[in-house]
DNA sequence: AGACTTAGTGTATTCCTTACACTATGAATG
DNA sequence: CATTCATAGTGTAAGGAATACACTAAGTCT
């Protein structure tokens, strides 16, 4: 805390805060983790977890730990969305907010939900609350970049844990595209990605067929395709 | 000036800057300009034109004041590119450079060059000089980005003036895929699109049939085509 | 008048996308 | 042990989109 301290420039500095939109598949569902906040301004309001940049900080670091901290979430694959800075976004001050659009497999999370002093809740993108600042159009932006990418991407593939099934896989696609799809044509068209490979496993879940575990060739890596 | 004043605060700022990459098509190239910079860091190298957001000021608008300050030039098509905080890009203090990218028809240029003290320079993006910061970076994120949208937006438009021919339409895409394209083929896609139509008139130049001319039906949108 | 230069046009083929229905396999049930 | 149940897994035909390709049109220049 530098609560005493003072900093001092010949001009006005902005604050530079990073978001992130984390979206995770839950339940059959897009959610996305937001946090309550505790001050001014918006305060009991829930918000993107994100905070200021630290001075000798790089931003996706800063968007990771802010993360991390407010959610004890890590792992996760991240990328740049937009950069905020309408004049009057935040009522205390100048700020700029760099915001970032992250995925994680829901298997990686609950690890340690809690573990900060705020309160953490999971919504569902169809049942988003009223949210500080401008967050709610930043999660617009970031779904809206979500779904264009699925097609000309392999982004979705980071929603899924280690191993999983063509079954699995193409739930994801539907829930995100919310459109049902042809299975012959979904697994022809992703196994000639080849992006993915079978394990040799096969999970018995049901009363039914057991199916083949893939997982992915390049698990961080996320591709334009066609 | 506020060489005299001080602005002062609990945590430490970072100076946020924007920069532009404005891509225009001149005697058959791809190129841009650059501004020699006078000041430290950097000084006498080239750079985007670009500079410190006001306290107040919207970061579009401070890239496009920026742009007509540095190099007169104005009403460009403008889209946000991507924002660079790597902590160790600037060595007088710590700056987060918020990079557009931009687009102009050539022909909306020269109007007022030199009307600044910098001195500006067009250059082709396969001869760029070395640049101060990390602007060449930002030049190849640029560059790439503008490449993908060619075939899955309307973006190249935005190098067009009032009228063109479908010919000079065609060249403006071979210039940018650095490849030739079909004629029959490229006039039945751009036709098809339904975004220009024939003004009636003919353009007259060499010692050829005329052209038809062309306008665009909606001259700021850029559209997410297929 | 003839040569030159770019404008302008249609069709056949190939490839990719889409639509579509049955068999396979293990679990659960009685 | 036979039957039911639920999801896994597989191929082909038709339609639509992208590609390859060559000649005529019209005005200028000599």
């Amino acid at each position: 805390m530098n609560g005493l301290k003072n900093f001092h420039y010949t001009h006005p500095h902005p604050a530079v805060t990073t978001d992130v939109v984390l979206f995770s598949i839950r339940e059959a569902r897009l959610e996305l983790p937001l946090v309550r906040r505790t001050g001014q301004p918006f305060a009991g309001m829930w918000g993107l977890p994100g905070g200021f940049v630290g001075i000798d900080e790089d931003l996706e670091s800063c968007a990771l730990r802010e993360l991390e901290h407010e959610t004890g979430i890590t792992g996760v694959y991240l990328e740049q969305l937009h950069t905020s800075g309408r004049p009057d976004r935040d009522p205390r001050e100048r700020a700029i907010s760099v915001a970032y659009c992250a995925l994680t497999p829901a298997d990686r999370l609950q690890i340690k939900t809690m573990n900060g002093e705020k309160e953490v809740g999971w919504f569902a993108l169809e049942r988003l609350p009223p949210m500080a600042f401008d967050h709610a159009e930043i999660v617009t932006m970031a779904h809206q970049r979500l779904v264009a990418k699925l097609d000309y991407s392999t982004i979705a593939f980071q929603f899924m844990p280690e191993t999983f099934t063509l079954g699995e896989l193409q739930t994801v696609y539907e829930i995100i595209l919310r459109e049902p799809l042809d299975k012959r044509n979904f697994r022809k068209r992703v196994l000639a990605l080849d992006r993915i490979a079978a394990t040799g496993e096969l999970r018995r879940n049901g009363n039914h067929r057991p199916a083949r575990l893939y997982r992915l060739k390049f698990p961080d890596k996320v591709e334009i395709i066609k």
